[in-house]
DNA sequence: TCTAATTGATCACATCTGTAGTCAATGAAA
DNA sequence: TTTCATTGACTACAGATGTGATCAATTAGA
């Protein structure tokens, strides 16, 4: 499985909601929230290209960066180590833990509740 | 925040299960699913205690460690940090994959629906 | 077409991580 | 008490990460 670091998935986070973008696009999105350079964002770029996190598309004014894997993937596997590793493997902890902070909005109630529908039908 | 990498984890998990503990304890506990050398435990125990994630009673026959972070907070923030990055704030897209996924127990679905049952009475 | 700005490939560098070795102090055994 | 093993503080070192600078090629404007 590749591995993103923190920096570099906000590059993917940007990506994930809009592509293709070009470099510059990017480091100006990830400015305000960032404060980071455009040589930084650039960096950040070619390490995930490496790791083939992204591709692009050669055009004539600049380079058009697309994902190359799935955020819901990544977002899976990520979250199934945290689980593994934090809470013994089980996810109903992690929900309470969200539900007691009160973080849940109304539509997160509802789609758990359609989902726990779902599997007690089974 | 204190950050604690993939390898100090093993150990803060070793010691969520069971402290305190010595370093001779949290290795051998490691050894079968790592193959970590004990000094490999060591460093990262050392690290631990300078990051203030572990302290340590001295007693003759070495030091006993304990966790100073508590597991459901680190997990708490953990999973509220990866659920921003990746699920957009939301909670539910994340349980959507672990219920598709199957990986949910039965516990698990029970739990849900307790918590859900929770909300819902607000 | 010549110059100026843009773009991206490389290089730089400090810190963090993963993985362990060294060495000095301490405790236990003879 | 002398010796041997254990323990932990410190050192090592390569690769990853965060953050950016250089420099050469390319593009666009004068």
């Amino acid at each position: 499985m590749i591995k993103i670091s923190d920096a570099e998935m906000h590059v993917m986070g940007v990506l994930w909601n809009n592509s293709p973008l070009t470099a510059a696009d990017i480091a100006q999105i990830l400015e305000p929230q960032t404060g980071w350079h455009r040589k930084t964002v650039n960096t950040l770029i070619s390490r995930l290209v490496k790791k083939q996190a992204l591709t692009f598309v050669a055009h004539r004014s600049g380079k058009q960066y697309s994902p190359l894997i799935d955020r819901a993937d990544y977002g899976q596997a990520a979250a199934s180590h945290l689980v593994t590793r934090l809470f013994g493997g089980r996810v109903a902890p992690l929900v309470a833990h969200f539900a007691e902070e009160q973080t849940l909005t109304k539509q997160d109630i509802d789609e758990l509740k359609a989902i726990v529908q779902e599997l007690s039908d089974d």
